[in-house]
DNA sequence: CTTTTGTCGATTGTCGACAACTGACAATTT
DNA sequence: AAATTGTCAGTTGTCGACAATCGACAAAAG
């Protein structure tokens, strides 16, 4: 065979214009874990519904096995929880595991700042997801705002740069993502938690220490005791 | 038959003193993954060494699937990484992460103490595993002051009465049993570790927030930078 | 001699089938 | 009629076998 081909096809290791980017190779586990907890976190598989291996494995056509592993991986993230020989079903949440949820997401976001400040982190790349939230703010588009939002804080854990603090966010933030699907709350003016966050970014970069772990808690924080009742709906 | 021996199996739900407790039904899964994983925190399984499941299955003498099973878990516990297609070893320690881990405890350990104090939440059960750590001090018995110095800082969270909170402890905690493990650090005193406790029981009992943080992020923080040197060696 | 291609052993990924266990209901006994 | 026992469908737990992939080395081509 000719040689240009090849060199075609080697010299461009990363992704190419031709659509020759690498294949994706992810186990099914990870597929499945992935469409099953989105569905999850997203509200559409409330809590308390029962995940059938067999049933599961039919409708997404693949043995048990993957399956299995999906809802362990699942059982990890603490969104399903297993009953031996009984059943598994999608965690229910508990006003307890709500409050307990929220206060400790306060305190890795506090743990963020203060790492930020300590370690003089370069804070301005927060300020894109504030312009965003704004701007959906301006035109009344929740879903966007609430993504901005998720985007802000999942930058302030990065800009942390610890390892593990990110895994644990990213674990917490998981059933904050269920949760505010399933109270689904529309009490609060968009501009409102738009205007909450640049007050952030500004003491940050004044490197305010106090003033930055105050605003975080209180952002955080008045979240906790909003409406406990409707979670209580969200039993199934 | 008999009613006689009926009622005595019946008439007492909770273990009684004929040595009839309900039996234990633990799947494998969980028999395999406690014992993989006692044996990589207490150092018996280092750090890189490769887990290949037909070789546990065939030793423990169980098919391939409650072993993968097994693993999964320890992988979600963060003591296991899996490379697809290429393997399964004991995850290897970096500087880093050790660092990330005792930092992790000290958050947490800190947010106990703040719960503790603001619940007003009895401490003076903490007193017999500082008690016990005292005692095995006296006796130069460092594997006894380990266990009690473990109970102690279990108990300070328990006090805190946060689910999540100590179930991200006990997470973090078990890498925290592997490094002790690993670098066998024999440099500190014991009577310094068990007289570092008292005091953080004054200040709680005197409810003196300040000197109660103060006192735990230090004795927390005494233990990070400790001998990094020692880790490397802990690698392979 | 260099490069490419084929092959092999080792390991994980997936599958289909069977065993164990549960809860509820029917059958039986008293 | 009440209590006990047997039976059954449904679900998870476990197993053995096969397919897919990887890394490395040997073989072939230039």
């Amino acid at each position: 065979m000719s040689e240009h081909l090849a060199e075609q096809l080697t010299q461009d290791p990363a992704g190419n214009e031709q659509g020759l980017a690498p294949i994706e190779l992810i186990p099914l586990r990870l597929q499945i874990a992935d469409r099953i907890r989105r569905a999850i976190v997203s509200g559409k598989l409330r809590p308390g519904t029962v995940l059938v291996e067999t049933a599961l494995a039919e409708q997404i056509n693949v043995s048990r096995a993957p399956i299995r592993e999906a809802i362990q991986i699942l059982e990890a993230d603490g969104l399903v929880e297993t009953v031996a020989y009984k059943g598994k079903r999608v965690k229910p949440l508990t006003v307890r595991e709500v409050a307990e949820t929220y206060e400790m997401r306060q305190v890795y976001e506090v743990m963020a700042v203060r790492r930020i400040i300590e370690r003089g982190a370069d804070v301005a790349a927060l300020r894109q997801p504030c312009n965003q939230m704004a701007a959906a703010a301006a035109v009344d588009d929740r879903e966007s705002l609430v993504a901005a939002d998720e985007r802000f804080h999942r930058l302030l854990i990065r800009l942390a740069d610890h390892d593990l603090l990110l895994a644990s966010w990213n674990s917490i933030y998981l059933r904050v993502h269920q949760i505010m699907a399933l109270r689904n709350d529309r009490s609060v003016p968009l501009s409102d938690i738009a205007g909450n966050h640049p007050p952030i970014v500004d003491a940050l970069v004044a490197r305010d220490m106090d003033l930055a772990v105050a605003l975080i808690s209180e952002h955080t924080h008045s979240l906790v005791d909003f409406d406990p009742e409707s979670i209580v709906r969200a039993l199934s």
